[in-house]
DNA sequence: TTAATAAACGCAATTAGGTTGCGATTTTTT
DNA sequence: AAAAAATCGCAACCTAATTGCGTTTATTAA
């Protein structure tokens, strides 16, 4: 059981955007608010000791992504990996992130840089511009030689 | 067999970089040169009429990309996809792009779009940036409406 | 609170994209 | 022309992800 400084009510989230609150979903849930790592469905998976089926997580990811609580983000491997929505402008069905994200070479990390904003590239000769995504690569942090 | 108005010498780029001339891979070739849209491996496989085996297309793809011949585009639904490479600059076993990508929503297409250079973001604080990719997301020319 | 309804779960099977091994064929080198 | 190297095609394999379905758990209505 995973617990917070101030509390955030996991429960309440899940009942206000219609998911079940069962054990598995509000601790998943728990985990992306703590973590502030991106995550994918090997590091749920080994973060609850391999007990929960991954057809399990696939649905649950799933079902928070369509919810507006989490999204994708950039895999370094294409699997999927999701981040914790934390604009308000994500809602059940509607996705608006217009921050970039980082994949580290060396540990396979997803970071979303809030810092960074896209630039505005809206009208671009002949194309109609929906959306705009940032992708950096190379060493974060942990990673690069200081 | 795919002609050109202006000859450009298929044969000969494949042999300066060490690929062996197969009926086959001049055909790709020439397809790369002559379509100015990227190629998906199932692009391929349709356009030789399904002749091909798959393996085939796989392998000669990679021996292209690893000569700088064409490099990969981000793909709608994370497929392999590639384009012709126009710079210089890529050569065996090093590619340099930074252009930008825009993939549209309709047709699935990828377009390379050289008109829009990469924001020049090297100095992230606690990251060690090595690439950056700008993928554009919409309606393409053909798909929007006007 | 309980019965009915809906959502979530786990297991097995399947799909899909891509990869590997290997013998046969084609191309290149000598 | 012979030997060496690269490419091809087939079958088998791998991994990530998806689907079907019967069972369990949670939510809603009575």
């Amino acid at each position: 059981m995973i617990h917070f400084k101030e509390e955030i009510d996991i429960t309440c989230i899940l009942s206000n955007n219609g998911i079940s609150r069962t054990k598995f979903r509000i601790d998943l849930l728990k985990l992306f608010y703590t973590s502030k790592k991106s995550l994918s469905i090997e590091n749920i998976f080994k973060f609850f000791s391999k007990s929960i089926n991954k057809v399990t997580i696939y649905r649950a990811l799933e079902s928070f992504e369509n919810k507006g609580l989490i999204h994708k983000v950039p895999d370094y491997n294409n699997l999927k990996r999701y981040s914790l929505c934390k604009i308000k402008e994500c809602i059940s069905g509607f996705h608006k992130h217009n921050h970039g994200h980082f994949i580290c070479y060396s540990c396979d990390q997803t970071f979303c840089i809030e810092d960074i904003k896209s630039p505005d590239i809206t009208n671009l000769k002949g194309f109609d511009v929906q959306e705009l995504k940032l992708t950096l690569e190379g060493y974060c942090s942990s990673c690069k030689i200081n």
